[in-house]
DNA sequence: ATCCTATTTTAGACAAGACTAATCTTTTTT
DNA sequence: AAAAAAGATTAGTCTTGTCTAAAATAGGAT
């Protein structure tokens, strides 16, 4: 049985993994709000354990055995917040600190209940994929807002930041999941964009307006 | 915010206090599995946190505000379980230590809007009553099955212990909540009954059988 | 009245997990 | 190639929550 703060630390370890790349150890820190010595400490006691493997000043990988526990606690965490968008009407702007809390409850049979009772979903209230019951992902070829060009019409697909800064400030633009936009322009002095909403899913058409660089690199988008 | 570990001494002290009486040390310590001196640290803590009343060698009292966390914690709790039986099809007797964890998840919000997407019930699957928002108990007129005469037809309300093994042997007799029964004889020797179960609420009428004096105690019945 | 025994409290120790400060390593700059 | 900077690790400390062993207390038994 793993610990809060080791569940926490291989969850860590796993969002730094972006591909063939280690996690190190400032970062981690950072991303739990530790210091790093508190993580070298720990990553070295889940080295131990089996779960990491960790070459000290290059950084901390998983192992298969850590992979898998990761992405249990991610399918846990999205199934939650799935949950509690869905049923109990939540914001998708609300959920993420509940969630993480409720990641922590350890019961195979409650998260499988729970997995059923949603109807297996493949996608989270933010669009990221809900790995089942054996870890697997269903992967979307999805690209970035901010690489689109002038002239695409792309439906948002998922948003890869979980501050609620940016989902508030989506919301009050009126975007959210499955909203469809067309590309007007590109700024290149400030890589802001102008879209325009188009008439889809409950969204109704808009004037087009503006999204800083800073929110088109986040939205993840499918063609429409 | 308290530590889980602080929560569950103040569910404990309150579950201790039958009526006008104090929590005392030793059965703190048993029920949560530490040893006294454990607890006294704690009872001293909490004292200094004012949640609790403490009088070194005469046991622990709550205070006003620890009684309002001790019933936000079965608050929690009794929602749980009753989302877990109600919607995620798990057995009465398997609900307890799922619901122990997920009660120190702390969200205000959540709590509420679970109890709205429950419809605000007054009883968990024990038939134990649930405090609302603002700590009331529903109060039920019940007494133990064990009070009963020969003659008495009456209604199972609740079940005065969450063991497993007490629930699971219930389920073997094919009883639960809202069954009914006539007592048929009470044998003074071990204090045993023989009961008949009455045709109701999806359960079919049987023949007698006995309940020892054990089970019948903490059976909790209302007039039928 | 005193003693006995249950229980409670105190005192001192320990493990987990985090921190600060100091000491390496690695990488980047000059 | 040496020096500086950035980052990681180690060493030692602190807090929380627990334990064991020893001392204290309340209440009943002698």
């Amino acid at each position: 049985m793993l610990t809060r703060s080791e569940e926490d630390h291989i969850k860590a370890v796993y969002a730094m993994l972006g591909s063939g790349n280690s996690a190190f150890t400032k970062d981690i820190a950072e991303r739990l709000g530790t210091k790093a010595s508190s993580v070298t400490d720990m990553l070295k006691k889940l080295t131990g354990k089996g779960l990491v493997k960790h070459e000290p000043y290059y950084g901390a990988k998983l192992t298969a055995k850590g992979t898998t526990h990761a992405l249990m606690l991610i399918r846990k965490h999205r199934l939650w917040e799935t949950f509690l968008v869905e049923r109990l009407g939540f914001g998708w702007d609300e959920v993420h600190e509940v969630a993480e809390q409720m990641e922590h409850v350890a019961s195979e049979k409650l998260v499988d209940r729970l997995d059923e009772y949603l109807g297996h979903p493949h996608f989270d209230p933010h669009g990221d994929p809900i790995p089942d019951k054996h870890g697997k992902l269903r992967e979307r070829k999805t690209r970035r807002l901010d690489s689109c060009k002038p002239g695409d019409s792309v439906r948002i697909a998922a948003v890869s930041e979980t501050t609620d800064g940016l989902l508030r400030l989506l919301g009050s633009k009126g975007l959210r999941l499955g909203t469809t936009l067309s590309v007007q322009e590109v700024h290149a002095f400030d890589g802001s964009m102008d879209v325009k909403p188009l008439a889809r899913l409950g969204g109704r058409a808009g004037s087009a307006f503006s999204l800083s660089k800073d929110v088109s690199h986040h939205l993840q988008v499918e063609p429409a």
